[in-house]
DNA sequence: CCAAAAGTGTTCAACTTACACCCATGT
DNA sequence: ACATGGGTGTAAGTTGAACACTTTTGG
């Protein structure tokens, strides 16, 4: 008996990545094209996901989704939302859709979602025929499902989280500038720090290590690199009560 | 057609309440007697919950549990987490109780979880024929199915939800003391505040609105009630960048 | 030598923390 | 009168925000 899918659980992952310039998802496009004369009927994009198997955890199945796609395990995942109205894949663009890749459109399925997070430049995409890339999160409209509004929590679950935890590491490679650190800050709050007062911020995080190493071949002075390192953070790190409201 | 409940689609509700001394959870006890010599084979303790009907969303269904249980609507509601591992309901204690009740022991459940909040005094519970109240989330121990570990949950949810927004207001009645406040705020996060910095905190929220109105009957100096002002948290709150990791 | 980003300190205001006594009420 | 919790201020230390110039490299 091969693996079944579970027609009414899915699972969605939002990927994350930073490219020291923005803050980038990954999405996958989805065609229809009418049989008769070959025009578009449907051109738009969607977060990647998949429904689970009978005997998998959920969890499993965004690592899953995750492999596949690149390749890599051990990628930094969160679960953030669930969602699962019943209208929520009953537009008729959706209904098409479902009907073209082989699901019944009647399902209701509930998907539980994820965000992961990924250094962009670190790793090649493949996904069977489906394009497949790095889009900016500003730039990320129109998806299909309710993907955008997935997309929405995902961002203020990322942010959140990144008030309370460096997980913004997980966005960044093994060595890195305080410049990319502060630019990966930016971006995910959208606003703009003081370069002085960032740096001064980051210094009391004895976590934060500086490497005897610098840039090269940058048309400027050379940035120091450093790394984050996960066992003094844990080591040292304390809760915090801070309630601001 | 009678509405008919999803068999793999279920709410459960996490419903906190503060009696002024300490945070509370409600519970519903959960027995079962063998039939020969009527001794219990089981006697623990469940959060609410319930399955989806086909037709209804996520959210109506945990308004629906409340609004059963408490006779309430307009109670606060946030969904913090979803359980699903297919091995969730596989314990032994947890098919004889899915027997019972009449449900097919074999069908995976994924839960969506939501947290609510409740002036403890305010309500009276029921709920058919099984005993239901309110205890202590300190002394909630032995939890039936994966419910502690969703309880566990929803306090860190609690907790950071309590860190950005004034919801501790919607477990307090419409008028109360600081000091009332502050043990809210304490028992949340299991910490003690020193009274004097704790007014000065509050005394910069501005949509904390002292009232003409005192305590009566008390023993001591009679203490001011505060009222919470929800127009004037929302023209007055504006985002706020923290980050301290 | 020019362009580009790295790196670095000080000052002022705001906030946090620790801490002790008198007040109003009921019994 | 006494027991109980209500209510208040100050000083020291810490943190946050604003702000400009020199350094190092490649071209």
């Amino acid at each position: 008996m091969e693996k079944q899918f579970h027609p009414n659980i899915s699972v969605d992952c939002v990927i994350f990545g930073f490219d020291f310039k923005k803050l980038n998802v990954i999405l996958v496009e989805r065609n229809v094209h009418d049989p008769v004369n070959g025009a578009k009927q449907i051109s738009d994009l969607t977060l990647t996901g998949n429904h689970v198997y009978f005997d998998e955890k959920l969890e499993d199945a965004a690592k899953r989704i995750l492999f596949n796609l690149t390749g890599l395990s051990g990628i930094y995942l969160e679960q953030f939302f669930t969602t699962g109205d019943p209208e929520r894949l009953k537009s008729v663009k959706d209904q098409v859709w479902l009907q073209k890749i082989g699901k019944d459109p009647r399902e209701r399925v509930v998907s539980v979602c994820y965000f992961s997070l990924l250094n962009c430049d670190e790793i090649t995409l493949k996904m069977g025929n489906r394009k497949i890339g790095w889009y900016s999160v500003k730039e990320a409209k129109n998806l299909a499902f309710d993907h955008g509004t997935i997309l929405g929590n995902a961002i203020k679950a990322l942010q959140t989280k990144l008030l309370y935890e460096p997980i913004g590491f997980e966005m960044l490679p093994e060595k890195f500038t305080l410049t990319q650190l502060q630019k990966l800050y930016e971006v995910v709050f959208d606003v703009e720090f003081d370069k002085r007062n960032f740096r001064k911020k980051v210094s009391k995080m004895n976590y934060l290590v500086p490497l005897d190493e610098k840039q090269k071949g940058v048309s400027h002075k050379p940035a120091r690199y450093y790394t984050f390192s996960r066992e003094l953070y844990e080591k040292n790190s304390s809760a915090m009560f801070n309630f601001s409201i």
